[in-house]
DNA sequence: TAGTGGTCTAGACCACTTC
DNA sequence: AAGTGGTCTAGACCACTAA
């Protein structure tokens, strides 16, 4: 005698099945919450509840007077230490300010809402540029789209006289590009050498939900990132906020002893 | 004018903001269920939902039977590369086995349920171990825990050839503590060299979230790794699950060229 | 316009915790 | 026993989508 789902848990546990053993493929709708309410003999506010289940686990799209989709999968984009290679920002001047400024996509990718401002160091900026709290420092604050859909946003901070005048803190978008950010510190004199990056994760807030368009149940990787001169002096703290499905961090080192 | 929270979401927002602003202090319990939908003028259900919408942002618990309570804070574990030092694993064999085989927690920690068994590997563990999917390999399946919480999983597989007869597949918990498989694999010719981790963020799975005890809206992060040998021969692979809010991940390197 | 998901109400019962 | 969160029902209205 098998037992008949009853229950908002059990209806989700069966439709998850079906769709992580692939009877429910990417993409296919689900049945509608009234018919899966008549199928299981429950309320219609019971099946809601089940999709709504999924939906957090990030199983289920849902899209408003349209249905419930077993979630797509999305291209996933490997990242090494190697996209902070000098051979990818290390570019003659004219070259990197000769991009298109009008916000043109000149690479695979688009960097959006490129804005600039000077605001007052928090204990966490302070602590990673080694300042004062309170001390004027520039953030670029972007927000990276690919293939017109939003990835992650990235804060970029700077001491204020290391960027001063530069192209960095030139509002216009596409300015200082894909690692032109490296590439104005080395003009300046602050060549990076070296990076030190955090990682964890945790759930979005509503804000980064909205901006990029995370589905509930998906996670967000915040990546901190302190770079540095030869001689230890930091030059840039950046914080991204990715989008967890769309990356994977990848990382190859010695044992150390 | 002022609005009235009417809406399951407007009355998260002003409990949200409660919370991260400290007027609700981690900890605090909230204000009952029935309190908040009196308070606020709507149903039970709603001011419910309220609540169900924090969790899932991670930052209310609730105990059935007892209240919801602003999140507690945890003590945040930070894993860098020196994890996997030598100094660390390279042990005496007599000392690695000296271990009180009793589960008695040696150090700060204690490695669970140790279980060992032979599989045959899917397409995943066959491509790193450089075999054929469908050979056998042994799997070594732990939980480790901190403080008597369990924080993640660890399944780590080798070549049965490499390991077979050696005390890493020997299932009695504690026999290959902290750092043992290396030291193993070491004594059977096969020093570990090099390590390459894959990192990604996703939502438990029922079952991750049963075993680690996770609250809802709390994400996991997953640790791929392969160790190979200097000459590039793959001894183990090994993927973990870790419950996101306990880890933070650090890395250190220089900018390639 | 018909069908979809999203949300709310009012009431009920259950399971758990606390005293 | 009293108070708590968890869940379900039945019905209603709304907002959005698709034909």
């Amino acid at each position: 005698m098998q037992k008949i789902p009853n229950t908002a848990r059990e209806i989700a546990a069966t439709l998850r099945e079906q769709i992580l053993n692939g009877s429910i493929p990417p993409g296919t709708q689900l049945p509608a919450v009234r018919t899966l309410a008549k199928q299981y003999g429950v309320s219609r506010n019971t099946a809601a509840k089940a999709l709504v289940l999924l939906k957090n686990e990030g199983l289920v799209t849902t899209r408003h007077g349209s249905g419930a989709y077993a979630r797509e999968e999305f291209p996933i984009r490997v990242l090494g230490p190697d996209r902070y290679a000098r051979s990818k920002w290390q570019v003659t001047t004219v070259e990197a300010h000769s991009a298109d400024a009008h916000g043109g996509t000149t690479t695979q990718q688009g960097g959006q809402s490129q804005d600039v401002s000077l605001i007052e160091a928090d204990a966490d900026v302070a602590a990673a540029l080694n300042i004062q709290p309170g001390e004027l420092v520039y953030v670029r604050d972007r927000v990276m789209t690919r293939e017109g859909v939003s990835t992650h946003t990235m804060a970029s901070f700077y001491r204020r006289a290391d960027v001063e005048g530069t192209a960095l803190v030139d509002p216009r978008p596409g300015i200082a590009g894909r690692g032109g950010g490296f590439q104005v510190l080395t003009d300046r004199g602050l060549p990076p050498d070296e990076i030190t990056e955090d990682k964890f994760a945790r759930m979005p807030t509503v804000e980064e939900a909205l901006l990029l368009d995370i589905p509930p149940g998906e996670p967000v990787v915040v990546v901190r990132r302190t770079t540095r001169t030869a001689d230890g002096q930091p030059i840039e703290y950046a914080v991204g906020v990715h989008r967890a499905s769309r990356f994977i961090w990848t990382n190859t080192f010695k044992i150390p002893d």
